[in-house]
DNA sequence: TAGACATTCAAGCTGCCTGT
DNA sequence: ACAGGCAGCTTGAATGTCTA
């Protein structure tokens, strides 16, 4: 017997995409996702394509998209699709490694020369959403299971903060848009101000 | 007008049945 | 074992309606 297989059985496809296989003939019918060849008693025989395909449906699936949008792509558009979600996500994981790096090691160029790479493509209110939010939030975990100390959670957050200001003063106009005051405080005992700080950027953007 | 609450819809799962 | 149909259930998102 081969070791190629060159078919593949709706048994085999829930296997290995951890799709359910009542799931993929639902899909079959609903959607026409995967058009499978039949044996003469109508059992469902996958080429090495559809396996393909299906597990690249399955990654666009897991990451978000609606199983109603995936079946509206094109055959040729699922693997660009694909692409796009994974290339984001290692550029991602680099960078988001660097901040942790820069941390653990109190590397502070590591810290600016990462932040520089994002700011070519990013919006700072891209970078503080997508990069520096989620690393504040790990932050917290790893403080709790012991990885990092306070000093580690102060240098970066002083940095981030460094640049929450540099961005304020950069946006701030010396004439107000409108002439609404906001009054920005936390909670007394609150001393994570990073958020506020954050808003009060907001603001001056918008003057 | 914001927030609470209700309704609707898509998607998926499970169980059951019948047929091959 | 697999196919396919049906009913019933859950979940989450979107949308609509009511009310303080």
């Amino acid at each position: 017997m081969s070791l190629v297989k060159k078919t593949f059985s709706i048994k085999d496809l829930e296997n290995l995409s951890g799709i359910k296989a009542h799931t993929i003939r639902i899909w079959e019918k609903r959607y026409n996702l995967l058009s499978p060849e039949r044996t003469q008693t109508n059992i469902r025989l996958y080429s090495l394509l559809s396996l393909q395909k299906l597990l690249n449906i399955t990654l666009l699936y897991e990451n978000g998209l609606k199983i109603s949008k995936i079946a509206q792509l094109k055959n040729e558009e699922i693997p660009l699709k694909v692409r796009e979600i994974i290339d984001e996500k290692s550029i991602k994981n680099n960078m988001m490694n660097a901040f942790k790096l820069s941390m653990i090691n109190f590397d502070q160029s590591l810290f600016y020369n990462t932040y520089n790479k994002l700011v070519v493509d990013l919006s700072f209110r891209e970078i503080f959403k997508e990069y520096f939010i989620p690393l504040l939030q790990e932050l917290g975990y790893l403080w709790q299971s012991n990885t990092i100390s306070t000093t580690h959670e102060h240098f970066i957050t002083n940095l981030v903060k460094q640049k929450v200001y540099t961005n304020t003063e950069k946006v701030h106009r010396s004439e107000y848009v409108n002439n609404k005051s906001f009054v920005l405080f936390l909670p007394e005992n609150e001393i994570h101000e990073l958020g506020i700080l954050y808003l009060n950027y907001e603001l001056n953007l918008r003057g």
